[in-house]
DNA sequence: CGCTCAATTGACATATGTGTCAAGTTTTAC
DNA sequence: GTAAAACTTGACACATATGTCAATTGAGCG
């Protein structure tokens, strides 16, 4: 059984988190091991304790956001909804709640791939997956196949840019605009009802 | 005056064009002096007769890319329409003609202002210059002022996205898809007499 | 107490990057 | 033809990165 850990100074999760934080503020050049050892206190050979190199390092970053971003943007996407609507406005959960989406952590994986073949793959096959479960909703939603894929691809396109254009608006503004997306994509207005939820949802507390 | 140059092995230019082609390629993380010497066949420190140091050269980079994509994609936007679908069809122009707009330059760009905050400051400058035509497009065509920045909005981050994740999509099925793109961001169908002129304008020779 | 082993460390070897400088080599212009 | 301007170069000094290794620390256990 494993005893309480009782660490010693460093441990795999911490290199790592502290790897998360360097990605996700500048990028993977900046995932060095020596800028690393700085923040943590410790000392530059002790990566290796935990770690084969730097490489291993790297995908243990790749993993954790496999295992993150595509699966609950997805599992908005298949949420029950009568109208579409709603099941718009449950999609665009992802965009308000940072639990659900963490946009700095794609962004980062992104242009990651722009210089790294084999994770350009992996993000290829993970935007796939995005596009179809959003196409899948719009014809759930009685949208012509091609309407939907344009649909789907649209809103796909439209959030990636909204994340890569790093806008900064408050919460309000971006709740308000939400309801105008909505209904953009949707082609119609949006309930007084649905827009009641999705407010209620996002309710700052 | 300035006799024909006929010049030595090196220039301004050609360094300059190479950090273009590195940065477009690998990110601004790649352009290193080291690097392009290689590539331009020279000393490494001849660099140091055209320009001061690096930076020099990375701010010679950001020159040359406010000097072009913005001032075409605005343009683009203030050709004269007759309507709504006419006017997306002249600016959709750009996604479709790299003479207009350079994304992967873009998107070089974009990545590295995520890690320089006086780019950043450019950037955003850049971006409401570009949402603010397109939104005065859509006035021009008789939208609300609010239903005009969402779908100014909505446009510019469809069109970063696209070229984020950069798709791949052969031309005649981009082609395909802008006309459903443009009924998608006008609400309503084009006439097929602008289908017609947009595609005649990209017709392949 | 002192053994053991997980965790840590500093010294070393090597690679790649920046920038300076004095000494060269071409061109061009008179 | 020659002198000045335009350009190129290799040697040097220095900084930052990766990775190996043998020696050391220190917590927990018998």
């Amino acid at each position: 059984m494993k005893s309480p850990p009782s660490r010693q100074r460093g441990s795999k999760e911490l290199w790592l988190n502290a790897a998360y934080e360097l990605l996700i503020a500048e990028g993977i050049d900046a995932v060095k091991i020596m800028p690393l050892a700085k923040v943590l206190n410790l000392s530059r050979t002790g990566f290796y304790w935990f770690f084969e190199d730097i490489a291993e390092l790297h995908s243990a970053l790749v993993q954790r956001w496999e295992s993150k971003n595509t699966g609950h943007l997805i599992q908005q996407c298949n949420l029950e909804a009568s109208n579409i609507c709603e099941a718009l406005f449950n999609l665009m959960d992802c965009w308000l709640d940072p639990t659900l989406f963490d946009a700095p952590f794609d962004l980062a994986i992104r242009n990651w791939a722009r210089v790294d073949t084999d994770l350009e793959q992996r993000i290829q096959d993970a935007d796939r997956r995005r596009i179809s479960a959003v196409t899948r909703m719009y014809e759930r939603h009685a949208f012509s196949k091609e309407q939907a894929e344009v649909r789907g691809l649209t809103v796909i396109y439209t959030q990636i840019g909204y994340f890569s254009m790093q806008v900064t608006e408050n919460s309000a503004e971006r709740l308000a605009r939400v309801q105008h997306y909505v209904e953009l994509f949707a082609g119609v207005s949006p309930s007084q009802k649905d827009i009641d939820a999705f407010l209620s949802r996002h309710a700052t507390s």
